[in-house]
DNA sequence: TACATACTGATACAACGTATCATCTGTAAC
DNA sequence: GTTACAGATGATACGTTGTATCAGTATGTA
């Protein structure tokens, strides 16, 4: 199901170091199912630099293999992306679990309400806030 | 078009007193028509202090007067609400001006996405980034 | 192996808020 | 109009989430 993203080889082939200090950013990154904050990713990783860690975060942005999360309370999170193509995310409120997806929906939801503005879409941002499967809450089931 | 929102009013139904470092930030916001931030804000009542400016700004987010906007660059950002109801925002990434809008597609979008993922969807945030009519990149019109 | 340079960690700083606290002011009662 | 006091203010310190700086270090290549 999780496929394997090698991190560390997508730093690479846009010409960056396998330093240390990166490598195990990576492997432990590689290991997150949830989202997560960069402050908290620091703190387990205490033989590495604070600095380094949110700098590595920002190459993985850059590169498009980390997205950036605007969570409901507005606190700032991250989630590894698995898929390579345009897509939004669902995070749940509880666990933190993050899914992606990509519905047809969204788009026709941009052709109608280009319709209803004046102005030209440009981008957008959709952020699902829900109670995943796993988490007790979801109803009993 | 813009209706007469009077924010102090907003504020003594809840309870607030009306001091005069509200009534000055309420009359400020009143006449604003695009995004701001609560520094620029700040700056612009220098005679109100900092922590007031960012208090009063609370108090009218809690009260559903004011929309916090997530932008494009990750920036905060605040604007005023003119409509009581749910509702959600394009920003232009030029000048900054909000319009408020109300999809039916939205509520579409939702059910749509929920046939799509696991678990219960909560909430949800959408936030359109978009070069408004007045600004000159639109495409020439 | 040596070297240029990218990278690191410590630290300081910046932006955006919130907490604290002594002082002040609105408001309601008289 | 006074009074009294809870609620509000402003100055300041602090917290969080990042970014800039910079001396020292590690990496990839020749």
């Amino acid at each position: 199901m999780i496929l394997h993203t090698n991190l560390m080889a997508v730093l690479e082939e846009l010409g960056y170091r396998a330093t240390a200090p990166r490598k195990a950013i990576a492997n432990l990154l590689e290991q997150k199912q949830d989202s997560f904050t960069v402050e908290a990713l620091s703190e387990e990783l205490p033989s590495v630099g604070r600095a380094t860690v949110y700098r590595t975060i920002k190459l993985l942005l850059d590169a498009g293999a980390v997205c950036k999360l605007a969570t409901i309370d507005g606190s700032q999170m991250y989630s590894l992306c698995r898929a390579g193509h345009h897509h939004h995310h669902s995070v749940c409120i509880l666990c933190g679990a993050v899914e992606e997806f990509r519905a047809a929906a969204v788009e026709r939801l941009i052709s109608a309400v280009s319709a209803e503005i004046t102005g030209e879409i440009i981008d957008h941002r959709i952020e699902l806030y829900v109670i995943c499967g796993l988490c007790p809450s979801h109803g009993g089931r």
